[in-house]
DNA sequence: GAACGATACGGAGCACTGTTCCGCTTTGTC
DNA sequence: GACAAAGCGGAACAGTGCTCCGTATCGTTC
């Protein structure tokens, strides 16, 4: 078994997660790596250590919202009216979670720098919910059946994409109407 | 009036467009300024003082497929069978135009880089084309009447952020229902 | 509680990029 | 040919990601 973690360490773990969480807010989750291990006081070093990529990082100081969301899935499945009318709910959850971290969303699609694994994480996490939730609505006929989550929740992302920077872009009115298109017509 | 240019710095206006097509289509829009000067044989001052921001620069270098894609829209307005099968042809081109460009689509949304010009750029020269398109479906009673060319345009954009870096993204598809979810029900 | 190996830390340093600035060169004109 | 204006090149500066290694701290063992 792995030897046990030094004390030291699991503090400025501790302390780099409530460091981040709080220069994420304000500079969003871009910012860089000097400012938040000044912010923690610590050296670039030790957050490299912690969590070799931004990405890493990242998913760490979200990791209980995205389980929150996560798990928002078979419960609203279960309380909605119907199985589109969950979708909707659970969607627009997302869309919570994705506009309130700046740059968030755009980091999530990034293919440059290596964001990689926050990409694979919410994939894996969200992606079997989401799955869920769409089967459900195919199997009650309310949406067509050839939408897999991976695109969707991708999308969804990208609309997501720099909300914050011009107030007549309103992603949510554009993903509402996507979703209008996942219905099928004349019920 | 302005006094006529010299004769060198049309020649190097002319190298340098052809110099960061070039580039572009090798390393996207976003390739490092001394790359495109080096493929040029010139300095980064030249660029620089000839597009004053890199914006300017894919301006001028996509200005003509923009014009083309600006001029398609009445026509095919008044060639297609309705003005919502005009729409959909005329996104059709916007995308094409969109993803042939590498990083095209990312870098209009980018909200920290100086591409602000080329978002402007766009809007002032797309959006009205978008603006007659949806406006003749409103009238047809094809479509709602409440979606805004911007935020379309803008929508559409976003989705094609990151087309080739997952097969499994195919953003005409998320674009084609995005488009289903803007007809009105039961005709 | 002293000594010592393992673990973790800090930040200087390198690589890469955007952007500016200014001495030098070329051009067009008289 | 001379001269001012226009244009050019690239060194230099600033901001960023990421690595590397000498040093400090921790936990353990005696």
């Amino acid at each position: 078994m792995p030897p046990r973690k030094r004390a030291d360490a699991v503090r400025n773990e501790q302390t780099l997660l409530t460091a981040a969480a709080e220069v994420f807010v304000r500079s969003g989750v871009d910012a860089p790596i000097r400012e938040i291990a000044a912010e923690a006081g610590v050296g670039m070093g030790t957050i490299y250590r912690h969590f070799p990529t931004r990405a890493d990082l990242v998913v760490a100081v979200y990791r209980h919202q995205v389980e929150a969301c996560a798990e928002a899935g078979p419960v609203l499945l279960s309380t909605s009216d119907s199985p589109f009318a969950a979708l909707r709910a659970w969607i627009d959850l997302f869309v919570d979670f994705l506009v309130t971290k700046h740059g968030l969303a755009g980091a999530m699609q990034s293919d440059s720098s290596g964001f990689q694994s926050l990409h694979e994480y919410f994939l894996d996490r969200l992606g079997p919910v989401c799955e869920s939730l769409l089967s459900a609505a195919v199997e009650a006929g309310e949406i067509r059946d050839d939408v897999r989550p991976f695109e969707l929740m991708r999308g969804i992302g990208n609309l997501c994409i720099g909300r914050d920077d011009d107030p007549r872009y309103d992603p949510r009115r554009l993903i509402s109407l996507l979703l209008n298109g996942l219905t099928v017509r004349r019920p």
